[in-house]
This record gives C-alpha cells, sequence and structure tokens, in this order.
DNA sequence: AAGCTATATTGATATGTGTCAATATAGAAG
DNA sequence: CTTCTATATTGACACATATCAATATAGCTT
C-alpha cells in the first residue's frame, strides 16, 4: 500500500504543500461560500440560537431577504458542507457542521 | 468608557454572536479573496518557497496565466490583507501575512 | 535620455452570482 | 382530495469578476 500523500486526502492545507489544482477547487468551494456577507450573517445568526438551529422561515425577516434568497444561499452553504439539515414536519431546520469549520482551521495553519 | 463589545472590533467572530451587515462584509472579503482556486494555489506555492516569497514574475508560468491575470489576483489578495508585497529593484516580492490568517481561524472559532 | 524588464492598468468579453417575482413541490391538516 | 403553509426551483435581470491583449507605468542600466 502506496502512502505518496499521508492523510491529506480529505482535507487540503494551504501551507503544507502546493495544492493541486483539483485541491484547490474543493477547497474554494466553502471558502466561496463564506465570502458573502449576508451568508455569514446567516451563520452568525444560527449560532446565536440556543440550540445551534434556525429553521429557514426565521431568516428572510431579520435579513431583509425574500424567501428564495434565503433558500438559494442556504443552499450554497449547505452543498459547501458548511450546514446540515433536517427537515420536521414542514419545516426544515439548519445548524452549522462544526467538523467542516475545523477541516477550513486546519487548511489555514 | 463603555466596552459593549469588548475586543471584537479588529476581529469578529462567525460563531460568538450575530454580525452586523458591517462586520460580516468586512469579514467576507478576505473569505471571498480565498474562495477562487487560482488564488489558493498562488498561497500554496508562496508558503511552499524556503524563504516564504515568491516574486510575482514567478507565478504565472507555473500557474498558466497571464501576467495581468496575476497581478489581479495578487492585488486582491493583497487588498484583502492576506499578502504584503516589498519591492526590490524592479521586482515585487509577497509574503503571506500569518497574522491575517490567524484572524481568519479565529473567526471561525 | 534611451532602452530594457517587471508590474500595473485599461478595455473587452465571457461567465458567475445575488436578487426577486412567479411558479412548483412537499408535507400537514381539514 | 383539497387547502394551506413552508420550501425549492425557474426565469429574468443587474452586477461582479476572471481572463487576456494592449497599453501604461516604474525602476534599472547603459
Amino acid at each position: 500500500m502506496k502512502l505518496s500523500k499521508p492523510a491529506a486526502s480529505c482535507c487540503s492545507s494551504l501551507l503544507t504543500g502546493r495544492l493541486t489544482l483539483d485541491e484547490a477547487t474543493h477547497l474554494a468551494v466553502p471558502f466561496r461560500a463564506l465570502g458573502e456577507p449576508v451568508r455569514l450573517q446567516m451563520l452568525s445568526l444560527i449560532a446565536a440560537q440556543p440550540n445551534r438551529e434556525v429553521c429557514a422561515c426565521e431568516l428572510a425577516q431579520p435579513l431583509g431577504l425574500s424567501q428564495p434568497t434565503v433558500s438559494h444561499h442556504l443552499k450554497i452553504m449547505y452543498e459547501a458542507g458548511l450546514l446540515e439539515r433536517e427537515r420536521r414536519g414542514t419545516w426544515i431546520y439548519y445548524r452549522i457542521l462544526p467538523e467542516k469549520l475545523v477541516m477550513l482551521r486546519e487548511s489555514l495553519s
């Protein structure tokens, strides 16, 4: 079993070696998701909830955005691996995935 | 002297309270800069140098980009506070600002 | 000053994206 | 099944941005 690149297959780090275009492309996705002010506000709003989750329906009003726009941003963060979602009845609740934040922090060190 | 928000004026954190639009707008800048694969490759390339710096002229060829495009990306990362630059004769050398990476890591924790 | 090289800027173009209105879908409740 | 509400998708539009060729600027060197 060859281990040309030890344990970096899951999460590449910026500073420990040159990134291939493929690694860079994957790593850029969550950073791009974080590169939008409205989405950062969404994350901080979720984190500020007592139970660390928020119903999608609670986001439009405090952010002054339409429902489709909220849905769009949630989708981007979900697909970037920053959020998980859980359906409970008619509502869908979103939570931050702390592991992803850890991974991103590690990619910067 | 009122200290309504202790030490967070320099670097706001995602998870320790709701971000204002202004805080979010500022924090989004470096994340957006990191959200481009080519720029991540540039950073990893700089970090991989023995002296942790790179001449702007050394970037175009390994990345397969034109000189103006390289200049554009360097400017974006410079203005985002990720890079510092130093002119030495005709050449300009870029280095990563580790403090900025620390700040970004902290904003994710 | 003139010429050379490195870097930045400009202009043009193609692509990406944030936004909303309108519409579709999904689940709950009558 | 029908209706109601929550969420997602589509279409359209404005704006941002990645890219390069052409050009400008800046600093050496002669």
